[in-house]
DNA sequence: TTTAGAATTTAGCCTTAGCTAAATTTTTAT
DNA sequence: ATAAAAATTTAGCTAAGGCTAAATTCTAAA
């Protein structure tokens, strides 16, 4: 038989969905300090849940050599994925949250266990492709969508682009996207790039704005 | 100052629910035993827990004595019915599972933190005042709609009433009622009741159906 | 009023999931 | 090639929240 659906913990749970995280695009080793600090917490501490994670056979660990998921911890982290960005779209869609005060609640909405749930929302919500960050929501079978999305930083003058998302997702970078009224869908042209500092001239519904560098990095387009 | 916003855990909020409903109508003590078989787990489990809360000022708590939650025990307790009855409210009615299928999920969704959520999921439902189990909701004071509802099984014949909740809601209850067309709104005419086995003859849509007297005692009408 | 039985609490153990401090292994620089 | 530094793991502690078994307190019947 295929395998028997096994309970986890929330702690496991995050594990799995960092662990993916840091994996990246293709799936490599992840070192337990990597972890640690994206989880805010200790070295130590990470040692031993890889080690029951690895005894689940959900990932596989070598002492020093760092962790990696197997198939099924993949299948699992992004499922939590999955629904962390349901219900991203629904708390924005729906209840009309600005897309930076969703991501605390949809870190425990992600943990709601019931596949039933998870599928009546994806059609109630119509089945949407990406959340509002502009990440891709994976598919039931933990597909998702490839976007060939470009920072702004490497993007040249003249192109014009969408913006589809964004690198770092801290409320305070969000709230300053707001403030410039850019956002998911928000068309942009690239006018100049300064090589002094880094910073990109930008136009925006036929306003001029000076971006900063860090900024530029952050901000992914998808160009038209 | 009033009082800190506090955060409890997941167990401590399920003994506070437990409590509140075991308390019944008047606030009374509470016995540890009822309180484990209601959550089905072992008395000294209780004892231990309810000791806590008594230290957080939360409940009341006298050895051998039983337990009686404080105002703001009972405070905590009806929030969080609150929000298990609203997501109920969401699921039957936006996402359209059955009645019978929405208390183990929100059971899960009731624990989620935040405020906001609460207040946007109230308007988004337009401010229901009874879940789909014919349950009032508190609102965010804890107050909550009093029913005059009446068990089935102490109507009188010719007596009108429409169904407006259940006593006990297991899935198996639920279900036998959706088989028999019975919902909440139904409208339902007494027609006799059998005293040698408390069963009681009802018409429902122009059909006579018969309860037996253990459905009678866990079905709610409101008399019209 | 005493006492058997029921209810309740206490004591001590387990697992999860975190921590610190110490030990170990790997990496890097001389 | 080796020693110092950095990374990682191990050992042992803590708190929450469950358990069983033993001790205690309450209650009800003789």
């Amino acid at each position: 038989m295929p395998q028997m659906k096994i309970m986890l913990t929330r702690a496991e749970e995050n594990y799995l969905k960092t662990i993916y995280h840091l994996e990246g695009d293709k799936p490599q080793e992840v070192n337990t300090t990597a972890i640690a600090e994206a989880m805010e917490n200790k070295p130590s501490s990470v040692t031993d849940m890889v080690q029951r994670l690895s005894d689940k056979n959900l990932a596989t660990y070598k002492r020093y050599r760092g962790v990696r998921l197997t198939a099924r911890g993949r299948k699992i982290a992004t499922g939590v994925i999955r629904k962390h960005r349901l219900w991203e779209v629904f708390l924005v869609e729906k209840l009309h949250f600005e897309w930076d005060q969703v991501h605390d609640i949809a870190e425990q909405l992600e943990h709601v266990q019931s596949d039933e749930l998870v599928r009546r929302l994806d059609d109630y919500l119509g089945n949407p492709e990406f959340d509002p960050h502009g990440d891709p929501i994976p598919n039931a079978d933990g597909i998702m969508a490839r976007t060939e999305k470009k920072l702004l930083s490497d993007a040249t003058p003249e192109q014009m682009g969408v913006c589809v998302g964004v690198k770092e997702s801290s409320a305070d970078f969000l709230q300053y996207l707001d403030r410039l009224k850019i956002n998911i869908g928000t068309k942009i042209k690239v006018v100049a790039k300064e090589s002094f500092d880094d910073s990109v001239l930008i136009e925006v519904d036929g306003v001029l704005l000076s971006l900063s560098g860090k900024v530029a990095e952050n901000l992914f387009l998808k160009l038209i």
